[in-house]
DNA sequence: GTTAACTGAACGAACGTTCGTTCTAATGGA
DNA sequence: TCCATTAGAACGAACGTTCGTTCAGTTAAC
């Protein structure tokens, strides 16, 4: 990890860095305890670095939150690729999609903070601003794979986002049997739902 | 809903109704503004009493948050006993099912409740006793309705569940339409997810 | 020498809870 | 039936703590 050459970074690289480091510690800290149980001091401590010197790097909290709204719905970016270049009504692509979506939500940091937007959401909707544009643009590419049998392909589209999600968050923190279960139910119920038939 | 006769309340009486107030107003700002960011001076200015009085009725925030979690649980007590009491593997009972718990999911109270309480599950596991024993139980009587076309007709139930809750969740707020597009793909999905094909 | 990074003290507001107090409905003996 | 006693409902000030944010002052890079 760590440079052979010492001090080779200038300035600039070091106060990204900086930045890089406070929006993992306070990534960790939301996972961990939620927005709003997460305190500024918190975040200064986990990061290493004094409580004013984080308002030079970020206005207020809030400026915390978005950055790390935009860092996952960057990661979005490959499963977003992945379906568009996919041709139409192709079902492999779907189950791929499905299977790489759920390794994603699955994971205990993804699924704790997207919990916490969830609920976030619901109370003050204008905060999910990137959230929920990326969830858009996931419903939208996930729809040209919606087989055409379903009255509304696009609803049908946000319901089996929502299942892999909730799947997903479901297999958190339970036994590896439990797990394998849920991911094998979830493809077992996907392939029903998108077969043309 | 007044008694024409002024005053047969008994001292108990009173108190009782004092109690359900607080509870009450306590889940509107619950849900209106989270667990976290509603206070009790919140919660006793909706009530209409003072600070203090609060702390007569209910020992502590963690109470009263426990007195909601059972009224939601006591809720779904006609829900499992119509499926406790269908026969077995009829799908014409977990269609029924599915309708009612739409119902309940998809009011917006319940929904951004239960959105609250799965955040609050994942960063605070042993909180959610109440919550889990009676999601445990709605599985358990759901898993009797799940075709064995699955590996794990548990898992099924458990996600059927979660389906269900999400969508419900995903109706809050948006257009009528968009509502019945919702509620028709959801049934769509669950017709085809349950039929013994 | 100018600018940016950095520090910890300090701010006012809000938090959950406790406190002493007053008031009132219920109770039991006379 | 009356009155003294009592349990608990009601109140609002105050507790100690934590919150997000600001600010004067110091250090180090350019």
């Amino acid at each position: 990890m760590a440079e052979n050459r010492p001090e080779k970074y200038t300035r600039a690289d070091k106060t990204a860095q900086r930045r890089q480091l406070i929006v993992e510690a306070a990534a960790t800290l939301f996972i961990l305890k939620g927005f709003h149980q997460t305190g500024m001091r918190d975040i200064a401590g986990e990061a290493g670095i004094s409580l004013g010197n984080l308002y030079n790097h970020f206005k207020g909290k809030h400026e915390i939150i978005a950055a790390i709204a935009e860092i996952e719905a960057s990661e979005m970016e490959p499963l977003l690729n992945l379906l568009e270049s996919a041709p139409v009504q192709g079902s492999a692509a779907l189950i791929e999609f499905a299977q790489a979506y759920y390794a994603i939500c699955s994971s205990p940091e993804n699924a704790a903070l997207s919990a916490e937007i969830v609920a976030e959401i619901f109370r003050n909707p204008e905060a999910g601003g990137t959230f929920l544009s990326t969830r858009s643009r996931l419903i939208g590419a996930l729809e040209r794979h919606i087989p055409d049998i379903y009255s509304s392909r696009k609803a049908t589209a946000g319901l089996v986002l929502d299942l892999i999600e909730r799947a997903g968050q479901s297999a958190v923190g339970t036994s590896a049997a439990s797990q394998k279960e849920i991911r094998t139910s979830l493809l077992e119920i996907l392939t029903r739902v998108i077969e043309p038939s």
